[in-house]
DNA sequence: TTAAACTTTCAAAAAAAATTGAAAGTTTAA
DNA sequence: TTAAACTTTCAATTTTTTTTGAAAGTTTAA
């Protein structure tokens, strides 16, 4: 395999596996593509290297930024804007969490809370809905928490809990 | 807020955030509406509840027993089936860890071990994308050994993993 | 200033994904 | 058997999401 090949194939990979995992497919390839880039790379590379529209880069640069796993970087002597991903994988991972946490962890967690409180009705249907309701806030109280931790380790929290988990 | 209401708003939720998750909208609610009622639920009850056609129901709910997390059951007397959810959180998580760790990390990291394999190309950029993509290898197979800990712990793991990372 | 070089926005178009519903298939009880 | 009761399949349709591209907006250097 070529390294051409090779780098298209991730691309390729890493963006469908994007979809999968709620962000877009052109997202996930931008982030990609600047993951195994060594230079900063400019929005007319990542159309030409991408095959993608002006609006269709940036509004994905935008959203990879909003996430705060995409910076810009300015080269010296150059009037254009170019970008960078966010290579510290530790830094990366943490950030994701805690954006996933705050956009949908929390939301969620808000809607269980209100749900589970409900009052007055005592039939079976009701009873069981509460129980099962506040069982599942529980749960998503506790896994949250574990991701709120991740954010807090920040060096190398992956080897650690490694190391934790295997005793 | 009445018990419908906050029915309702249970399914509803849940199903938005499926598909945040990568699994679709109908299928996350009829996962939702199971998780909550008490008894099992036929074909039936559940395109009336959801308002969605036979079909849809037919397909999601196969798709739900793919994923292990919801089954068939049988009411003595009765001759349609009935449907029940995983109802125990742990072997919820555990399952959905299992399969993610299945049908996405493992191909994922089959393709990363792959592109880094490339091999004769001494151009800077060529090594840096080798560097970058074994790193991310080690990182996502650290991930994904984590998942597979979660499903031998099985019984509450998240408590125990809880006490674990707070010392 | 101004105009060139670049980026963002957003309505319209295209593409992708989900849904429908009727026909085909299956199971069960008599 | 067979026919009623039910489930699955899948081509066509609808809905949702993504993408395009041109116009509007912004920044910078002279």
């Amino acid at each position: 395999m070529q390294f051409n090949e090779a780098k298209n194939k991730f691309v390729q990979t890493w963006g469908a596996l994007g979809s999968q995992w709620g962000i877009n497919k052109t997202m996930a390839q931008i982030h990609a593509l600047l993951m195994v880039s060594k230079d900063p790379v400019s929005m007319e590379d990542i159309m030409q290297e991408l095959q993608i529209s002006r609006g269709n880069a940036s509004m994905n640069i935008r959203g990879l930024m909003d996430w705060g796993i995409v910076y810009k970087a300015n080269k010296p002597g150059e009037r254009r804007e170019f970008f960078i991903a966010e290579k510290d994988l530790d830094e990366l991972a943490t950030k994701i969490a805690k954006e996933r946490s705050k956009r949908e962890i929390k939301p969620a967690l808000k809607v269980l809370k209100e749900v589970s409180a409900i009052q007055g009705d005592t039939s079976e249907e009701a009873v069981h809905f509460v129980a099962q309701t506040k069982k599942l806030y529980d749960f998503v109280a506790k896994a949250d928490e574990i991701f709120e931790k991740v954010t807090e380790y920040k060096d190398n929290w992956l080897g650690k809990l490694m190391m934790k988990i295997l005793k």
